[in-house]
DNA sequence: ATACATAATTATGAATACAATATTAGATAA
DNA sequence: TTATCTAATATTGTATTCATAATTATGTAT
């Protein structure tokens, strides 16, 4: 019956997850697990699995004997996070530029060079796109699993917001430029 | 009947965590629900709820139909770990440099004496235990909720091993001088 | 009318029961 | 004796049931 063999909770975590980055769930409100159990077509018990999966993550807040909620973020947590993420990526890009391979270069130019098209474009929809794949190519360059465990974690907080980090027009040059020196210095 | 509001999966996490950390389930180990659980005095659902708690700090890895058994930590896996630690802490040092206030950094300065106290004593145990509240206070007075999340998790995994970073005789005189050089950066 | 106490309801936390899959043991054939 | 197929067993995954705590509603008294 179950086509994929991973478990059920795994399936509504990632479901879960979609709905309260698309703000389906805004941050704050209640996660009622009977009703989201019903929606789900499953019992209870994959369900507060699946919201303990999302609460182990930071995009779920549990309050004991009060149910969970969806995490808000404060801007407190957002200086924070960005400033642990600026941290990490630095340390990667360093890694980059002694392990990357020349064919690994070349894919970080193409998608630098498809986000400058982007940009001129205006398309923010598109450079949005390429931005995390960017940054997750930075990320499997580097090629450490706990660094990468850890930045996914933060990154998917970060999404709780609707405009995320690039959201303020400012930031998007300013990535870029970013971007320019870090290929630069590679 | 239960005194602590805690959750109970919470309290067996906490113990399950305690017999990991001292080798009574060895990495590796499978990690039986229904006998733990019976141990415990507890239902298989808790025992699953702190299985799974502490696979998401990874302690302990989950494989798909076939059950949770200890995390074996490679030797790649401590680098990668230490890595990214280093990262951190180094920047918790530059927050620390900008936010403590005068009685914190005595209180970094007096544990730094007694580390030097233990160190000359030969005190592996005590060294041990004062370093850990050395960096414990550092991250506090960095006060950055989500690396203390990032770090805690981390060196959780690092307490995997029976003797963890310090252990060697050699890394024990460069935590040392490392700690001197903080101390006058500060 | 409002505040407080108590009863009814609802939701979370835990235990038990059931289903499905993986592992192991045993039997049979080469 | 060994390999393979099948049956038995054990274990994970899911559903259901039960217990307990929290919230809401109702009623009474001031």
């Amino acid at each position: 019956m179950n086509l994929s063999n991973r478990p059920l909770y795994h399936d509504v975590a990632e479901r879960l997850r979609a709905q309260i980055f698309a703000h389906t769930l805004p941050p704050g409100s209640w996660l009622d697990e009977q009703s989201l159990a019903v929606t789900f077509g499953i019992s209870r018990t994959p369900m507060r699995e699946a919201i303990k999966v999302l609460a182990s993550e930071g995009l779920v807040t549990m309050k004991p004997r009060r149910g969970a909620y969806v995490t808000e973020v404060e801007r407190g947590d957002l200086e924070q996070i960005f400033a642990v993420l600026a941290q990490l990526e630095g340390f990667a890009v360093k890694e980059v530029a002694i392990k990357a391979s020349e064919t690994q270069l070349n894919q970080l130019d193409d998608l630098h060079l498809k986000l400058e098209k982007a940009a001129a474009d205006r398309d923010v929809e598109q450079f949005f796109e390429i931005n995390v794949r960017f940054h997750e190519l930075i990320m499997e360059i580097a090629g450490n699993r706990w660094m990468n465990g850890v930045v996914g974690d933060l990154r998917k907080v970060l999404k709780l917001q609707r405009r995320d980090s690039l959201g303020r027009s400012g930031r998007l040059q300013s990535a870029l430029n970013e971007h320019r020196n870090i290929l630069k210095a590679l």
